[in-house]
DNA sequence: CATGAATGAGTTTTCATTCAT
DNA sequence: TATGAATGAAAACTCATTCAT
């Protein structure tokens, strides 16, 4: 209460650090549980057990196992737009923006595949509920980023500007079905770099007739 | 069993006919049901009383629910080859047959995105369960067929022909990754047909720098 | 659907009779554990058990414990409306319409213990609680037909007719205590009726000084 | 264990004086919590928030939750006692004595209407256990006091002396079950003490017919 | 001592599936 | 064959209690 405390535990004491490792070790096996089995399948005990703590401990870090996934999704799309943003920056012709755009989802999905399975199943978060609203809400914020960033390239392109967020879905979506449906087909994961460029080019070329 | 009494009336009358409407309706409802909730929270119970039929009756018809989604997405993607197909016969040049191919999912599902939904949801089914393994599978022959059919106009296009799979599933997970994400954002749903062509020209135009 | 059913299972075949049945034994055993161990205390699964059905087919008469509970305590209070009822119809004079109230109460909560019980435990529901809320206004609606029947009589004793929900909440409430405190304690349950009717004459007399 | 050095400050020290403080707070509070919301809702964890002590501290103070709930009756039920044992000192007639036992317990609990809740919920602590033999016992053992008290009253009021205890009991029951009835109902809490007197004498001659 | 993070046994509730009618 | 009532395995979530700091 009022006692003045002298030696201040202090919030980032040792306990809080355990505490901070245990949350992070959930996210990650979390996430490689809702990758590998799939949202409905990834019970919340399987991920405590394998994050190595008590089933009750994950209800002290998040209050829902949705209110969890609300926020893994979070820190996915943040961790992909820090790596997506610096595009916005480097000004550069249009055809080279959206190709670098893309190129950038493609290798983040690439190297995180659970990213890309997350976000396909994410929007079916219990439909009606705050978790799934938030979700819905977060992935558009992406997409008004990413829509933000290519409008003006787009509209020379010949997109209509006020269509914006329907090129970025596709550029989204393009790069994270790509790696979620590839998952479970044993396709994608080990394509190489090069070769993921010119699979832009490719199917660039071949959609633009 | 089925008690083959010369006077019945043949395996044709009109008992089978209310049955086979009372399976069409189950599984329209049902998908409508998946693309709507998200494959955990469509319950049988919801698609049952959605096709007017009663509980039990959904289990003369499909061993498992599993069972049932797996045949829907074998319905789904029957009926998309049977337009996919067609392009395969008129030749024409690389670039043409990829935008058509391409087109022809978007507009599939964009007047289906029911379909883009189960798709991308099956992929959840209880992994290790034979309905997953039968899901992959399905998915899988599609991508072979597209693949097969695509596999020389990408080579003209600079791509290896021995990752011809790789080719269709981007151009499958376009389409179908831009309905399904979009739905619950509102994007794609109402876009003219005219602006999905000109959709993958911009992409196109974008990624091939 | 719109088949004739000629057969008509009816709403009154022998399932439902067995249905109905289930649902009774659920009351009587749900009622008297609850009475036997307290609300907490006394598990869905226990009350399931008791009654010989399936864990599951409580949820299938009602949603959650708590509206099990508050059923009860609609049954319960009904049942003692019918036997309190009769006594506004013939006149008598006011100490014997207040005296024959209180045995009635008294009567009723010594054959049923397990109702003084539900009684006070209601109230312990889920606060804020719909199931809460619904056992508070059927409490309240008990109090306001027993007061709307001995207001008259109250004034005539020198009580204001303003507050005579709180000579009805007297009544009820020295009743039901006096079955639930002496449950536990081993007291009154081997009461004699002749006696019951000299508690309060003696409670009477002592209280009117 | 509690290493008696002799220069240690007294167990009168200000660290004591601190912990009654807490473990004063702690049962006012929770007798306040469990009043309000029941026994199974009254957390050990809102205990303590309420408290402004931490959670570990409630059980360096009683080892279980319902040995505080058995400390806690026990404290409402020895200062009730303090109150209603004066009145077998002077010697006064039979009905007097009565209606003063009743009048006291009234208007105790008017004033304390979280004694009154205590009293019903602690009956319905986890049954069998040890807590729910104390708590029985210690209320049995207020209703001895208040037996032995009235006893000879009861008598010459026509009550047979062996059945002493039911009369107790019906004088407590009829004052816990008014303010604990009461509470949520929204009765009792403002009827002014003159009214209270003339609930038991408008009681009483209704009673007494 | 006081604390609050961790724990897991125990509860309610859901829902695919079975099966008597 | 169609039905829907019954079932119980399984899942999310709660919370008294422990114990390292």
């Amino acid at each position: 209460m009022e006692r003045p405390t002298p030696t201040e535990p202090a919030p980032t004491g040792p306990r809080q650090q355990r505490r901070r490792l245990a949350a992070r070790r959930l996210s990650e096996e979390g996430l490689k549980l809702i990758a590998r089995q799939g949202l409905a399948a990834a019970k919340v005990a399987d991920i405590t057990a394998a994050a190595g703590v008590g089933k009750g401990t994950f209800f002290t870090h998040w209050p829902t196992k949705d209110a969890f996934v609300s926020d893994l999704l979070d820190q996915v799309l943040t961790d992909l737009a820090r790596r997506v943003r610096p595009l916005g920056l480097a000004p550069t012709d249009a055809e080279t923006l959206v190709a670098d755009v893309s190129a950038v989802h493609l290798r983040f999905f690439q190297l995180r595949p659970e990213a890309a399975a997350l976000i396909n199943q994410a929007l079916a978060l219990d439909t009606g509920g705050p978790a799934h609203q938030a979700a819905t809400q977060r992935l558009g914020a992406h997409l008004d980023m990413v829509a933000a960033m290519i409008a003006p390239a787009g509209e020379q392109l010949g997109w209509p500007r006020k269509r914006a967020r329907e090129l970025a879905l596709a550029l989204v979506a393009t790069a994270g079905g790509f790696f979620w449906l590839g998952g479970p087909l044993g396709l994608g994961a080990d394509i190489p770099l090069e070769l993921l460029d010119r699979l832009g080019r490719a199917l660039g070329r071949g959609l633009a007739r």
